[in-house]
DNA sequence: TTAAATAGTACTTAATATGTACTATATAAA
DNA sequence: TTTATATAGTACATATTAAGTACTATTTAA
């Protein structure tokens, strides 16, 4: 636990790759083949960046495709992660204020873990995307094992 | 997703208990009447406190129970996640680093997330058990709801 | 010796994330 | 206007993980 999801991840990939031709649509199709991740995940990454955040523009159509709204050195860690999992939140019982509170007496609503939410957020909220790319080591061109990419890096 | 688990949570109600009468010791049935947690789930959470971290001691047989070692204003949240969730890692990779980077030819190894995974931590660990606890919100005597809870918080 | 407590382990169930598939809709170009 | 290509939306199956439960072994004070 305590880990971001795949998704998330992936979607970082995706919008890294999108970024490095600003301007320019890339479709699922593509960006698949230069990531190498799966047709499937691709687009449900892409549908819902497009529906949950307001980072990429769809193109519907032949010659379709999703571009990106911003420059990635704008578009914050935490904009990717909220768009993919929702709002940060450390307790259930945040959410769906009743189901603990109910089930041991205990309500830490009022500020306790929303603090630490709060802090996490901000944290996230000062790290770019720019800020966790770099295309060399990122999308190597050749296809080079993790273990040789570790010792690049 | 990113949310702390319901175990860490329970975690903090228990220490916050035991943190209560500095220096006595607390059976798992006690907590678990004190907290109404279920005795299983008390009994789990303070079995896992016990080995994977050294915020409780343990003292077996007759009149046994937990005892907390430190002060709550001396215990990091950091601690209690660590112990319960393992180290923070936002990225399965981190961990075992094979899988995602042959799955999808990219690496994330050598300092992106694990920069942001650092600055996460960095922000847990400035804040105490004692930040969270506020006795009469989280412990309430009488059995209020969690509506009648948030307007006294 | 006994009662009461923790330690350790295993297992079942529930919840969630991931991956896959299909149909509908939109659009540029022939 | 037809066709190929692309996204949108939805649903579902599978895999993984978390949560909850149960049992046996060990320890210890009285």
């Amino acid at each position: 636990m305590f880990k971001l999801n795949k998704m998330t991840d992936y979607a970082v990939v995706c919008l890294g790759m999108l970024s490095r031709n600003p301007g320019s649509s890339m479709s699922a199709r593509e960006l698949s083949e230069a990531t190498g991740l799966t047709l499937y995940t691709v687009q449900k990454i892409l549908k819902l960046l497009v529906v949950k955040s307001n980072l990429i523009t769809a193109q519907r159509g032949a010659f379709g495709g999703y571009i990106l709204n911003k420059k990635s050195s704008n578009i914050s860690v935490i904009e990717i992660i909220e768009a993919l999992d929702g709002p940060i939140s450390l307790t259930a019982c945040v959410e769906s204020s009743e189901d603990m509170c109910e089930a041991s007496n205990i309500c830490f609503l009022g500020g306790k873990w929303n603090k630490v939410n709060e802090i996490i957020r901000k944290s996230l909220n000062d790290i770019s995307l720019e800020n966790l790319l770099n295309y060399e080591d990122t999308f190597p061109i050749n296809n080079k094992k993790d273990t040789e990419l570790r010792a690049i890096n």
